[in-house]
DNA sequence: TAGGCCATCTGGTCCT
DNA sequence: AGGACCAGATGGCCTA
């Protein structure tokens, strides 16, 4: 799998060669493989003013194609790293996590909701007022470990997780 | 092989 | 106008 780890320019064409099989990205592809440099001499030759008309015209469509292309690249770039940002922060909350082995793999859906099952799990020690047992072991934060659904969203049933979701 | 997960691209929308 | 954010689409990888 692409870690995705695409700061250059460089980086991103290969990104960008390595991925685009899809038609919406094949036709990026077209729009990118422009080169103001085909254009030969002859194509340049015209017979007068008209022609030359023509010629920038179609010059000012390329050039206006270059600057949507480029400003896309730029833009699926700044996505790139802020999907980045993102994953780091899953990451960071997956260590945070307490009961987790460092080397489990855990999917950003069960890291959310580990950690909200760990919060609620804090909020309920501080209700309890029992501080003194807190680092006691809860049974249903080990891993792989049984959540009792308490949100909004997943509140129907106890969801079991597994590592395999990872 | 199907399904889950992820990274990436893309276009739309909102905000500064 | 440009950047951030978002959701949908797509393809690759991995596992049961």
């Amino acid at each position: 799998m692409s870690t995705g780890s695409a700061a250059s320019d460089a980086e991103d064409d290969e990104t960008c060669h390595r991925r685009t099989t899809s038609p919406l990205q094949s036709t990026a592809r077209k729009i990118t493989c422009y080169n103001p440099s085909r254009y030969s001499d002859e194509d340049l030759e015209d017979d007068g003013a008209e022609g030359r008309n023509k010629q920038e015209r179609r010059l000012s469509k390329a050039h206006q194609r270059e600057a949507r292309q480029s400003q896309r690249n730029a833009a699926n770039a700044r996505e790139r790293a802020r999907m980045r940002v993102l994953s780091k922060a899953f990451s960071r909350l997956k260590t945070s996590l307490p009961w987790v082995p460092a080397d489990t793999k855990l999917s950003k859906l069960d890291t959310l909701r580990l950690a909200s099952s760990y919060i609620s799990h804090l909020r309920q020690l501080l209700q309890d007022d029992r501080f003194e047992s807190s680092f006691a072991h809860p049974v249903n934060l080990t891993w792989p470990f049984m959540m009792t659904g308490r949100s909004e969203d997943d509140i129907s049933s106890t969801v079991r997780l597994c590592g395999a979701t990872a």
